[in-house]
DNA sequence: AATTGTTCTTTAATGCAATAATATACAATC
DNA sequence: GATTGTATATTATTGCATTAAAGAACAATT
């Protein structure tokens, strides 16, 4: 027990600046997102707004993606990309980010396999995957944040059961069946113009060979924001509260189902004609077509 | 500062075991919602088994219990209730409760009346509701569960949305006229017989005239039951979660709606009627009726 | 006028020892 | 056979000092 305590210490210590590495990653995968490019200026306002932080913070991140050659600073002239973001040498940073998550995954893992109990005491957690009292709950507040494990009134968690059910995608799916066409069937629902293009636009970026590029959690990632973006248009916050709940229980046997090219491609041209019918504000339309679009079998890891 | 800090503790701890009355208070509102009787044995295993705890705490609430005058213990034959549950002597204990909630209420009541910003930092509420870190971390760990505020990147939290706008009332209703009925008609609906029989038997009893004694918090409570165990009828834990969600932020608002009580009346009926649909598995016209149910007026506060 | 650089303040995380709360196992009793 | 009584082991909380991280304000630069 002191022996792996002092060994993670270590470890820890070794990595110089853990923090700044991992905003590096936050920064990248933002500019990956947006589909910015080598040359574009990295403003440090317009990310710290982004990703919701300070400029402090982004700063150090900014100075790791230089020390890193995928960044390069000049004097009051702030920081510029010098590499595209979906190129090969992005690639490092943005695994900083996922290195934090291999924890998560395996805890993830292990409960879709049931190599977990449903009741866990955080004692059981912390020697089982090695992790001090205040990282564990660090990643058991965000767990429970995401809705799949809940504190228990003494001592221990409990796994929600939406988890580690086999039949758990299919009810995801059915349950989105419902909640998306009603959403945009809403009396009220208005999608902007502005909310249109920009989605029209990355949509057409990934069918345009980006999702290459794209790891399966990008993917998803991407398909998710699509959705959560379209059903905020009904102006009601509980319809996009519970979308995000449900993927972000989807997201973890996503993984899992293994993403046949061809059918993203039919996927993401079913994206840009919802928002066609959207833009022509013919609703009762754009409900039918995205029922279908959800009830569409295989990709069921991207929708 | 120093002071508040002190004069915090002194009262925590002159309340000889606030934790005993606490559990006192929850074994009393089972035993209510139960519709246990004087005379009714109190079996520890049972009640642990229902408040998700071991024996240990169940028996420092069972004597507090005694402590109050409202049960009786007599040695190897364990407690038993010397009170109604209903009765007015039973209240001090159920306050012991709600004591616990009183910072949690006023909250509520400043993110409701936009006296708080959306962005706050623990130690801003900290002063301002005169908490220790520990006290303040355990009310947003369950404020986040319920989905209400959620941490940001940096420091602070953030409220949702879904609160403290004017109009999250009608979006929950709207929501909930979406979820429900569509839940009643999922393919796999089904609701046992003995649950229908639990539900019928309970809402019976407020009928009855229970509900004359019972707290706007109980009455809210007994109605989100209904629903929630309706709901479960659809075996998609999706739904249910959704809907305990919708029901948590309600319930923040709950307390305002000023309950008429011949609505009531007539909304338990509906309630009955709705079981009576069920029980013939005519889940078509069951769900129509949920919708009706739902988009009555006046009793929102309650449904 | 927008953006970066710098400094200072505020805020929260971490590790540790002491303490409290909860869980478990098994014997005793009805 | 179910339930209670009791002792013991396990688990988590609390307070405190230290340290790290983030935010805010304003000057400097383009």
């Amino acid at each position: 027990m002191t022996a792996s305590d002092s060994s993670r210490q270590r470890a820890a210590k070794s990595i110089g600046s853990e923090r700044a590495e991992h905003l590096a990653g936050l920064i990248m995968a933002l500019a990956r997102r947006d589909g910015m490019k080598a040359g574009d200026r990295l403003i440090e306002q317009r990310l710290a707004d982004a990703l919701d932080l300070s400029r402090a913070p982004i700063r150090l991140g900014l100075k790791a993606l230089e020390a890193a050659g995928l960044a390069r600073g000049e004097p009051h002239r702030g920081f510029v990309l010098t590499k595209n973001p979906t190129s090969g040498a992005a690639q490092p940073a943005l695994a900083a980010v996922r290195r934090g998550e291999q924890v998560y995954a395996s805890i993830a893992g292990d409960v879709l396999s049931s190599r977990l109990t449903a009741d866990v005491t955080e004692a059981e957690l912390m020697r089982r995957y090695d992790l001090s009292r205040a990282e564990l709950q660090r990643l058991l507040d965000r767990i429970a944040a995401e809705g799949w494990i809940a504190r228990l009134p003494g001592y221990g968690w409990r796994f929600a059961e939406t988890v580690a059910s086999p039949a758990a995608q299919a009810q995801a799916t059915a349950f989105r069946v419902v909640i998306e066409p009603a959403a945009i069937a809403q009396p009220g629902y208005e999608l902007s113009h502005e909310v249109i293009v920009r989605l029209r636009e990355r949509q057409q970026r990934v069918l345009d060979g980006e999702f290459e590029k794209m790891t399966i959690g990008e993917i998803y990632q991407s398909g998710c924001d699509f959705h959560e973006e379209i059903i905020r248009g009904a102006q009601n916050p509980f319809f996009v509260e519970a979308l995000r709940r449900v993927n972000s229980i989807r997201r973890l046997f996503a993984y899992r189902s293994f993403a046949d090219r061809d059918g993203m491609r039919r996927h993401v041209r079913e994206h840009l004609r919802l928002l066609d019918v959207l833009e022509l504000r013919r609703y009762g339309d754009a409900a039918e077509l995205m029922a279908k679009h959800l009830r569409r079998p295989l990709v069921a890891g991207l929708s």
